[in-house]
RNA sequence: GGAGAGGUGGCAGAGUGGUCGAAUGCGCCUGACUCGAAAUCAGGUGUGCCGCAAGGUACCGGGGGUUCGAAUCCCUCCCUCUCCGCCA
């Protein structure tokens, strides 16, 4: 959600920095939406101090007296008309709140101009993408891949996009969950263990909520939904509170499973261990003073890349434009690696500045100790990493013409030995 | 899941229909005393929203209701604690 001062007081700032989203947006909406809640909360206000004042005077009258009789009957008058302008005032702040949720973060100033993918920034790209994968094929095309990834019988368990991970699959899943955990902590993030099913109001407070709940899995009949990312219940943990200025910045990793029904995707996209509905990933959680928001941006950025590189994996870093910015995002990153068998960049990770826009929907501040008035912080998120598609990376590249794979030096020691095996 | 108790300001804890945004204590801030500190004494000390301002208004777990008027009465939901049951 955005300041709805700054909307009131420089609506033309908000609506030339939202055209850089190339979002269709109904700012006018929003601005006669408030406008009108601020006429009625007036009216109601005064109303209420007429009642307030008589309320006042009746309490210091005799009950039976003829004046507090008097004052009686005239305040049942005015109560019926309270009553009737409270049903408005509330109907019109509930418009006011459903337009304001409507209105996208701000994009950065350094956030390039564009409108598609196609126009997002190539920041940077490490490694060697030419020479990776000298006996690349796709994973899937891997000869046993089946044997450690069973898609079949995770469809017949649960439903595509379940599959079972076994033997030296699964070793190598928890290796990477170990690799990222640990790293991220020497990093300087906290490891928190969430829960991994949040009640509707969480889900609201990041903004899944009320518009992508079809992209949940919700449980009967607790209404509660399994997390899409553990940003979700990280970023809730200190919804509605105050932190001490002197513990900014505040960092965590968690690492959960994540849920996304995907509804409505297809072809290549999902093949293999592309896109999954359950899949394992670590999340880095950042909340700052606003100040310092940027610099924790790159700093978060960075962070990411130390794994990438630790794993030795060609990647490159995308600077979003402005139209293939999230909806909630000041500015991001996305970190893609290259899967040589594939031959094509896959996404795992995107590290975003959310500036406010997080921390006023869940209401997560600061005290600052010059004023002592508090403000609210800045909220900053990247994965840490997403797990299946890293292993698909290191499928592809490392694939031997004995058909193992190499594991990657920094990641032997969690995974216990030099190759992966399909047989 | 069953039975009971309870949710009030930073904390503790009064308050069962009217002048209560709310006693009191602790904490915190300011001042006095002191070379300084402690102790003591005096005063002050919540947050949000609307308003250019003066000011107004809301908030006693959430929501709804009764009433001229609700922290206080009624309904409902949530949460915490104690005991019992079940259980990794």
């Amino acid at each position: 959600m955005l300041d709805p001062k700054l909307i009131r007081e420089a609506p033309d700032l908000v609506r030339a920095a939202i055209a850089r989203k190339h979002l269709k947006v109904d700012l006018d909406a929003a601005l006669g939406a408030d406008a009108a809640w601020r006429a009625l909360l007036q009216e109601a206000e005064h109303l209420r101090s007429v009642q307030k004042s008589a309320n006042a005077a009746m309490a210091t009258l005799p009950k039976g007296s003829p004046e507090f009789l008097a004052k009686l009957s005239e305040m049942k008058a005015v109560s019926a008309q309270i009553k009737e302008r409270d049903g408005a005032l509330k109907a019109a702040e509930e418009r006011c709140r459903e337009a304001m949720l409507t209105l996208p973060n701000l994009p950065h100033e350094s956030v390039p101009e564009g409108r598609t993918p196609e126009e997002n920034v190539v920041f940077s790209t490490h490694g060697d993408v030419a020479g990776a994968g000298p006996f690349a094929v796709a994973h899937w095309d891997i000869p046993g891949f089946s044997r450690l990834f069973d898609f079949e019988r995770g469809a017949k368990v649960t439903g595509a996009g379940f599959p079972f991970f076994i033997g030296d699959g699964a070793r190598l899943v928890r290796a990477l969950i170990n690799f990222f955990l640990e790293e991220d902590v020497k990093s300087g993030y906290a490891e928190v263990s969430p829960p991994i099913f949040v009640n509707a109001a969480s889900a609201t407070a990041t903004g899944q909520l009320p518009d992508k709940e079809g992209q949940m899995y919700e449980t009967t009949p607790d209404r509660l939904y399994a997390v899409p990312t553990a940003e979700v219940p990280l970023t809730n943990f200190f919804r509605d509170e105050i932190l001490d200025e002197a513990s900014l910045p505040v960092m965590r990793c968690a690492y959960t499973p994540c849920f996304r029904r995907e509804a409505g995707s297809y072809g290549k996209d999902v093949r293999g261990l592309n896109r999954l509905h359950q899949f394992d990933k670590v999340e880095l959680l950042k909340w700052v003073h606003p100040s310092a928001s940027y610099g924790e941006l790159d700093r978060l950025r960075n962070d990411v890349e130390g794994l990438l590189r630790k794993l030795e994996i060609p990647y490159r870093v995308l600077l979003m434009c402005g139209g293939d910015l999230g909806f909630a995002q000041s500015k991001k990153y996305d970190l893609e690696v290259w899967a040589a068998g594939q031959k094509r960049w896959l996404e795992v990770s995107s590290c975003s500045n959310f500036e406010a826009f997080q921390a006023r929907r869940a209401q997560i501040r600061f005290r600052p100790r010059e004023s002592g008035k508090a403000e609210l912080v800045h909220t900053l998120n990247g994965s840490g990493l997403a797990v299946p598609r890293v292993l698909a990376a290191i499928l592809e590249n490392n694939l031997e013409a004995d058909g193992r794979v190499r594991i990657p030096a920094a990641l032997v020691a969690h995974f216990g030995k030099s190759h992966l095996s399909f047989s």
